[in-house]
DNA sequence: CTGAAAGCGCTTACAG
DNA sequence: CTGAAAGCGCTTACAG
């Protein structure tokens, strides 16, 4: 029988069948958040190192592990096509869940508090958006400046001075939170949103460069200035560093994320770091293990390094 | 109708059906080489460039893009689970090859020509190994040493001196081809494959640096070392720095594959560059296009940055 | 041109 | 305990 099979080229069972009657693909999907289709997931070192953690989670259980693909008008048809047993999204994004929730699929979104119902997992970017703006005035500085994460490919947005929270452009919740928590942190010391600079950039080069760069331009006198992600900070230093202003000596910078890249760049970048690897860890065991439905809040911790110091007097 | 296809909780055509009459699952599956599970792609600066270049392909095509997991035992039923329209295979593996062909999907693999029958996309790691020895041997060395890659994790091997071409402990066909390239250039300046010491290094950290230690340890007065990996390459560059060993002042290197970091290392590494997106670009454009089997060889160029200089007097 | 039926490759529940 | 049948959700070819 079993030679009869092999003459006739039969290959093995198959798992589109066993698919059908509601099996396990064993496969999970994760969804780059935003314009960040699987290519810039690679050039990402914020969401290379959350998407390890899932990896490695689905190297213990012996799960594929699927990265839906395309720019947000695919996306969608993208999400419907993947054969997984749940997703991990990478932030909140509607498209992306409404199509995830037709599927009727477990799913876990990382960086929102989508509220009881949907599982999630993230740190609180206002208590880590307070830290930071906290250490700075404690060295000494009034003069600050916040260089927001742009979510969508393009300029920098220049906000002069004086943008009250909620209003950022083009941001996700968790960026609101952020700029929550530094303007709360400075009005305690009494400075006034009014007079803080707000550029939103999009972190990937050369965009956040550009960012960098009409910060300097159009608010030189700053000494301290808040970063949402670490990408973004780091395209500080660069820039610091191409006209000759001295960090932190002239210009204090702080960052988001704790990425791997921040403890290597010149100087290295004092940043709120998360635990990003075990963000993904977290929300891959989630979905493998189903349970009830939790939202998991994960710590941030300040790391000084050496892109902070006193103000010059 | 529509309305009660709502009511009823309908949630759109699922892919399960349409796959099953042989329609196109709009996936393609990537399985890194070895042990190199999902998680070590993240790791490894070559694979995630090569996975870049397949990415942007995906992303193109609107497709998606699975990463088989797994250690070696694993992968065999992960590949059989996978639906996929085909596998982009990341060297040759006999457990992988069989189950790809069992799922009767095309496939190509990359860094080895498995003959006319078989898509593949590669460089010529003897010519590679060549350009890289001669520019040694140019710049006046005669006392080599080559740094291996060992395919899997443990501990490096070491070889003392005089391994013959096809005596690798550990390896793929392209490293066997690099070998050969290195010792048939060195053959031709007159030096001998058994004055020549080889370390078989596992290139992630800590293996690498550990064979550089043995490296450096056994055969101190070698002025010139070929590293068939830029890790590899780097990791030298490392426990030189770390015992005082000053490059390329004291002992040049030479890596391979032309990695990103290559060119940030201290000193900035002169390597064998491959166009390592390109690689992956090609072979997803096989998969999605189909047409007849190919076999592709990229080419390979000397970049001469600051890890070689003619040896001490 | 619309609508009922068969079949893709499995699993599962049921009859023999 | 073994074996034939029904059904998963589609698509495709065929009958009305």
């Amino acid at each position: 029988v079993e030679a009869a099979a092999r003459d006739l080229g039969y290959a093995g069972p198959s798992p589109k069948g066993r698919l059908l009657m509601g099996g396990k693909v064993h496969a999970i999907g994760f969804i780059p958040a935003g314009e960040m289709s699987v290519e810039s997931l690679m050039r990402s070192p914020y969401l290379r190192e959350v998407f390890t953690g899932v990896a490695q989670v689905c190297d213990e259980r012996g799960a594929n592990l699927l990265v839906v693909s395309g720019v947000t008008r695919r996306k969608d048809w993208a999400i419907a096509n993947a054969l997984v047993d749940g997703f991990i999204l990478g932030h909140v994004e509607e498209i992306g869940l409404v199509s995830v929730r037709r599927k009727q699929v477990p799913y876990v979104v990382l960086e929102h508090d989508a509220g009881p119902d949907v599982a999630s997992v993230r740190v609180d970017g206002r208590k880590g958006a307070c830290l930071a703006a906290r250490h700075l005035l404690e060295l000494g500085h009034r003069k600050f400046a916040i260089v927001s994460v742009r979510r969508r490919r393009g300029e920098p947005i220049w906000h002069g001075a004086g943008l009250a929270t909620g209003q950022l452009h083009a941001g996700y919740p968790l960026d609101h939170e952020k700029l929550a928590g530094y303007l709360e942190a400075l009005a305690e010391a009494g400075i006034n949103a009014s007079d803080v600079p707000v550029v939103e950039a999009f972190p990937p080069s050369p965009y956040a460069e550009a960012g960098a760069r009409m910060l300097f331009d159009a608010a030189p006198d700053v000494t301290a200035i808040l970063a949402m992600s670490d990408k973004n900070a780091i395209a500080v230093l660069t820039v610091a560093n191409e006209r000759g202003t001295r960090v932190p000596e002239d210009v204090s910078v702080v960052g988001f994320d704790g990425v791997a890249e921040a403890a290597r760049s010149s100087p290295p970048l004092t940043t709120i770091a998360q635990p990003l690897a075990e963000k993904g860890i977290l929300a891959a065991r989630m979905l493998f293990d189903g349970g009830p439905v939790r939202q998991i809040v994960q710590p941030v911790t300040l790391v000084v390094r050496h892109s902070t110091s006193p103000p010059r007097r």
